[in-house]
DNA sequence: CTGTTAGCGCATTCAC
DNA sequence: GTGAATGCGCTAACAG
């Protein structure tokens, strides 16, 4: 014990925490002895001891994703602005640990609040996470206070955009009936693509929709879908493609150039995300706010954790906006 | 408590953990109270109680930074293979925390060990990080078990690619004369870079040489520079550039089609990771196992942590591959 | 202002 | 096989 430097060991705890009610040269003699014993208060036994660990958690189901571990940097940044650590929890798909484990994971008592980015819907109402506070991100259920942009104003926008410039056949790429999360983000931005067609008096096409994941390689793998569905003809191709990713847009884009086919000549693409290669890839895109909703969603919960009140607008819908790049361009003149 | 199921704590404690000296039934009686009352053990007291906290901890500069997300997925997965939990400490350049708070960071006794990312030299010899099992990943410091790539082997494939291509003007960005942190993988990299010159018999050309940090932007700035340097005179430029970073690569891309510089017919790019979006910019690179030194630098710690023992070459130095794609051909005619 | 006394919730000796 | 103590290293009332 550091109290080997004339105090007790209550004395320590205040001296090294800058508590009231302790004199400045008893401070500075616990100070130095500590630092001379290369004395560390144990966090965890604090935690123990105070009934909070004063960490937060993080449960995602990929944390090297753009998207993902740009949301857990904006979920730091606040995190370690309140002096907080962060435990990461990888669970689901790529995440190791099994949905049924989740329970085993015992964050309770660990964490004193957990941020919970696109939880699988049967998580979102797990015993563990409802006895916590809890915020998430990009997914949202009732009850649950929840950050996320505005999925379907983010189909609309991109849709709204290529019908403006001229468009009338477009196709849609990612829709995923295999979804076995529940995630609704591709959904809801079909669900604002169809209402911007509509609104144009046009109506959804089925052949214009191909299913994808949100990653590049699925990008690649679509356009040769829509390009065996036209016969190989760039001509009978649709004039303009929304993806729901820029990771997905890219691949579009990557393939169209080994084909042949000119972006944005012969079709106009669109991606979402604003991710941080789009620009080098001149891709007009729906960008949302990635590192903010990390940041928002920590400061919701912060609130959460210490006045217990839930958020207002329960869950937080942000805004997308629209970049413009060289990725888009009116229909070509021969349709 | 569970033990209102009619054991005592003791019990409990060895039945849920599966330890010997339960019988069967007893320990269903357990289980299904815990069960019953969402009982779960507190991990902290837990890790209080045995003296360790089935944690270990990554600090790094960055955490969404590709390489470093990246890294830090390969920790996860064998972290949570071992059953352990993974805390993210944010440290150094855009980390937050100040590298001079780093012993407040107290790490003791909340992890098990440490895998340190990119560290500040001054950090890999704090006393923090001596006194717990640590290995370093993407540098090395004596006396610190680490694995990172054979750097200099990266330059010299990169450089050597582009001699046996017949590039004679190869330029090299990414020395950072500012940098602050003690890395030291740019400079080895330059190392490569002009061992492979010299073995070809030409002598490296400071004018050849740009100042870069690893990020897109600034391969688009490295490409005006040179532009510059030869007075925007295409035929002036060298005719293949090494990039120490794929995303430098990329942003060189990127500026060369907006100023009129074919790649690679007038300008040959070469970049260094095989970075996700690489063959998307069909870019030819020096290849680097990501993920993987992640996992192995995790089970080197695993492995001094319970064995105590240092692992034998003291830092693991991997070998990079070389990628070709379309981003290098031979030197323009002419010159 | 500072020292004493109790736990925090478990894991571990030991007895039984 | 199971239960009753003891202690992990702190913090939070109290007491002085």
């Amino acid at each position: 014990m550091a109290k080997l430097a004339g105090v007790s060991q209550a004395t320590v705890s205040r001296a090294l925490r800058d508590h009231p009610g302790v004199t400045a040269p008893t401070r500075e003699r616990v100070r130095r002895a500590a630092a001379e014993l290369g004395y560390a208060p144990s966090a965890l036994a604090a935690a123990l001891a105070r009934g909070r660990s004063n960490t937060i958690g993080v449960v995602a189901p990929w944390t090297s994703r753009w998207f993902f571990a740009t949301v857990i940097e904006g979920v730091r940044d606040v995190v370690s602005d309140h002096g907080y650590d962060l435990m990461l929890y990888p669970i689901g798909p790529d995440g190791g640990t099994e949905t049924t484990h989740f329970e085993a994971l015992a964050l309770d008592k660990r964490v004193d609040g957990v941020i919970g980015l696109a939880l699988p819907h049967e998580l979102r109402v797990a015993g563990t996470l409802r006895r916590l506070p809890i915020v998430t991100v990009g997914t949202s259920t009732p009850g649950i206070p929840g950050v996320q942009v505005d999925d379907t104003e983010v189909g609309y926008i991109a849709t709204k955009h290529l019908l403006e410039l001229g468009h009338r056949r477009i196709a849609f790429l990612g829709l995923d009936p295999d979804d076995r999360y529940g995630f609704r983000v591709a959904d809801d931005r079909y669900t604002g693509h169809c209402a911007a067609l509509r609104e144009a008096t046009l109506r959804p096409d089925p052949s214009l929709v191909v299913t994808t994941g949100f990653l590049a390689e699925a990008g690649e793998a679509a356009l040769e879908e829509l390009m065996i569905r036209a016969d190989w003809r760039t001509a009978d191709l649709p004039t303009a493609v929304v993806a729901v990713s820029d990771e997905l847009a890219i691949g579009v884009i990557h393939a169209a150039r080994q084909w042949g086919v000119r972006v944005p000549q012969d079709l106009s693409v669109i991606g979402v995300d604003n991710h941080d290669m789009a620009q080098f890839f001149d891709l007009t895109t729906v960008s949302q706010p990635v590192i903010e909703q990390g940041r928002l969603a920590a400061e919701i919960l912060w609130e959460l954790m210490h006045s217990g009140r839930m958020p207002d607008p329960e869950v937080t819908r942000l805004a997308p906006g629209l970049i413009v790049r060289d990725s888009t361009a009116g229909p070509r003149a021969g349709i």
